[in-house]
RNA sequence: GGUGAGGUGGGUGAGAGGCUGAAACCACCAGUUUGCUAAACUGACGUACGGGGUAACUCGUACCGCGGGUUCGAAUCCCGCCCUCACCGCCA
C-alpha cells in the first residue's frame, strides 16, 4: 500500500502517478487526506485526555501511599468526566482512522515514471523480441492434440478427477514436468537464489501482506474449515516469510526460489483462447523473490529480467518482453516486465512470465524493514518473477519443437528427463 | 481428538495491581585498555503513531499472543479467542 505519510506530502504526485494506469484518484486522495486530517485532530485530544488521565492515577497512587485517602477519593471524580469524553473519542479516531486505511487500501501501487501511460494489453511496449519463428512440419498440431496423440496429458481424465483446468500429465509428458521444475530450480541456485519449500496453503495475513486480499478474493480456492488459502503462486508464502521482521541491511539482497503447485479459481476468465495448457485452476511454477534496499530495486528488475530471460534463451524458445502500460499492470507493482513465448501451432503469444518491482507496496503491507547504516529502519523493497511457470512453456516446447519423428526435447533438457524426443 | 503446561524486548528469562517500557544474563553496537585477536571494563541498546527541532534529540500516546471487561490505575485480576510445546490416541 502506498504510504500515508507519503501521500499527505506527494498528494500531486500519487494523482500523476496512478493516472498512468488510467485512474483518476484525485478524490480517493482528497478524502484521505480530509479524513487523516480529522483523525489526527482527534488522536491528539484523545492523547491529550489519556495524558490527563494517566497523571490524575498517578496522583492518585502517591496520594494513597501518603495514606490521604479522602483526597485521593476526590481526585477519582475526576476522572469521570475524562473517561467518558474518551469513550467518545476512542471510537471517533477508531472510526477515521480505519476509514483512511480503507481508503489507501483500495490504491493500486503508483507507477513507475518509467511506465507507459495506456489502458489495455494494446498499450504495452515491446521491449525486444529473441529468436525467429520456427519452421513447422506440414500438419502441425496445436499443444493439445500433441498431448493426446502422444499421450502424455490428459485433460479429460483431469475432468473426472476434479474438473476442467486440471490436466493429468503421464509418461513422458510427467517426467518432462519433472525435468523442467529441476532445471529451473539448479538454474536459480546456481544464480544465487536459496531454495525454499513453503507450504501451499496460507492465512490471511498472508494473503493481505502480498496484496492478493482482499483484491483479489475470488480468485484463491478457500479452505473455509481451516480458514486456508490455496496459493495462487508461491510469491505468497515466500514473500511472507519476511513479514513482520526487520532485516539486518547485511542480509540484504534476499534471493530466494522456491516450486510449488499454483491454485487459481480464474472465476471470470473466459474466452477462445484457454484451450489445453493455456489456462489452468493447478499449475507448476518456480517462482523467485527478493528482497532488496531501495536504491538497488530497479536494478534487480532489470537483472531478474535478464535471468528469465537466460532460461528462455536456453530453452531455444523464441519469446519477447514487454513493459506493460500502467492499465495492464498488477495491483501491486510499479513495474512490471512480462515475458511471451511463441506458440507456433496457435500462432499467438503465450505470457510465461512477470516480473515485478512492488517497491514498498508489499513490504508496507508485510512490516518488512531493514535497519540502515545509520541505525534507522527503512522499508525495504521486494521483487518477484515467474522462473518459470510451466503450462505455456510446455505448450511452446509442444509445439515448437513437432517434428515428423516425434518432439524434440530442448539439449539443456535431456540431462534431466533421460530421453531427447518424445515419439 | 484427549489431557496438561505456557505465550513478556533480537534470545534466555524475572515481574503477580501504582515505584515497570519492563530486572538480570546473553547477543548486537560504540568507547577504554591491549603488539594483533581474545578477555576485562564503561556506555548505549524495542516498535508504531502524533507534536516540537535543520539535526543529534525531545515531549505525548499506545503496545508484555489477540479482543473485550473490572479499576482512579492492568504485563499483573476476570471472560472469550488464537497459537505454541509436552504426553496419549490416530496416522503419511
Amino acid at each position: 500500500m502506498i504510504q500515508l505519510a507519503y501521500i499527505r506530502s506527494n498528494a500531486d504526485e500519487v494523482i500523476k502517478r496512478l493516472s498512468l494506469r488510467g485512474i483518476d484518484a484525485a478524490e480517493t486522495v482528497k478524502e484521505i487526506l480530509d479524513t487523516d486530517k480529522k483523525a489526527r485532530d482527534c488522536r491528539s485530544e484523545m492523547e491529550q485526555n489519556q495524558a490527563r488521565g494517566n497523571q490524575i492515577a498517578r496522583e492518585i497512587g502517591e496520594l494513597m501511599k501518603s495514606g490521604k485517602r479522602e483526597e485521593a477519593e476526590q481526585k477519582k471524580s475526576e476522572t469521570a468526566a475524562i473517561k467518558e469524553r474518551l469513550k467518545t473519542l476512542e471510537t471517533d479516531v477508531e472510526t477515521l482512522e480505519a476509514r483512511v486505511k480503507e481508503l489507501i487500501i483500495s490504491l493500486p501501487n503508483t507507477p513507475h515514471e518509467s511506465v507507459p501511460h495506456g489502458k489495455s494489453a494494446d498499450d504495452n511496449h515491446t521491449v525486444l523480441t529473441w529468436g525467429s519463428v520456427p519452421a513447422l512440419p506440414e500438419n502441425a498440431l496445436p499443444h493439445w492434440e500433441l498431448a493426446a496423440k502422444y499421450d502424455i496429458i490428459d485433460f479429460e481424465l483431469g475432468v473426472k478427477i476434479a474438473g476442467a483446468g486440471f490436466p493429468v500429465y503421464k509418461g513422458k509428458g510427467a517426467i518432462l514436468q519433472r525435468a523442467l521444475i529441476q532445471f529451473f530450480l539448479n538454474e536459480a541456485n546456481k544464480a544465487g537464489f536459496t531454495e525454499i519449500q513453503p507450504p501451499i496453503v496460507v492465512n490471511a495475513d498472508s494473503g493481505f501482506g502480498t496484496g492478493q486480499l482482499p483484491d483479489k478474493e475470488g480468485q484463491m480456492y478457500y479452505a473455509p474449515l481451516d480458514d486456508l488459502y490455496l496459493i495462487p503462486t508461491a510469491e505468497v508464502p515466500i514473500t511472507n516469510m519476511y513479514r513482520d521482521v526487520i532485516l539486518e541491511e547485511s542480509a540484504l539482497p534476499i534471493k530466494n526460489a522456491g516450486y510449488t503447485p499454483c491454485f487459481r479459481r480464474e472465476a471470470g476468465s473466459y474466452g477462445a483462447h484457454v484451450r489445453g495448457l493455456n489456462r489452468l485452476h493447478q499449475f507448476d511454477k518456480v517462482e523467485i523473490v527478493q528482497i532488496v534496499k531501495p536504491e538497488n530495486s530497479y536494478q534487480v528488475l532489470e537483472d531478474m529480467s535478464a535471468y528469465v530471460q537466460g532460461l528462455l534463451q536456453k530453452l531455444g524458445l523464441h519469446y519477447r518482453v514487454l513493459l506493460l502500460c500502467g492499465g495492464d499492470m498488477g495491483f501491486a507493482s510499479a513495474k512490471t516486465y512480462d515475458m511471451e513465448v511463441w506458440s507456433a501451432a496457435q500462432n499467438r503469444w503465450l505470457e510465461c512470465s512477470s516480473v515485478s518491482n512492488f517497491e514498498t507496496f508489499q513490504t508496507h503491507r508485510l512490516k518488512c524493514r531493514y535497519r540502515n547504516a545509520a541505525g534507522k529502519t527503512e522499508q525495504a523493497h521486494s521483487l518477484n518473477g515467474s522462473a518459470l511457470a510451466l503450462p505455456r512453456i510446455v505448450a511452446a516446447l509442444l509445439e515448437n519443437n513437432q517434428t515428423a519423428d516425434g518432439i524434440r526435447v530442448p539439449e539443456v533438457l535431456v540431462p534431466y528427463t533421460g530421453f531427447d524426443i518424445i515419439a
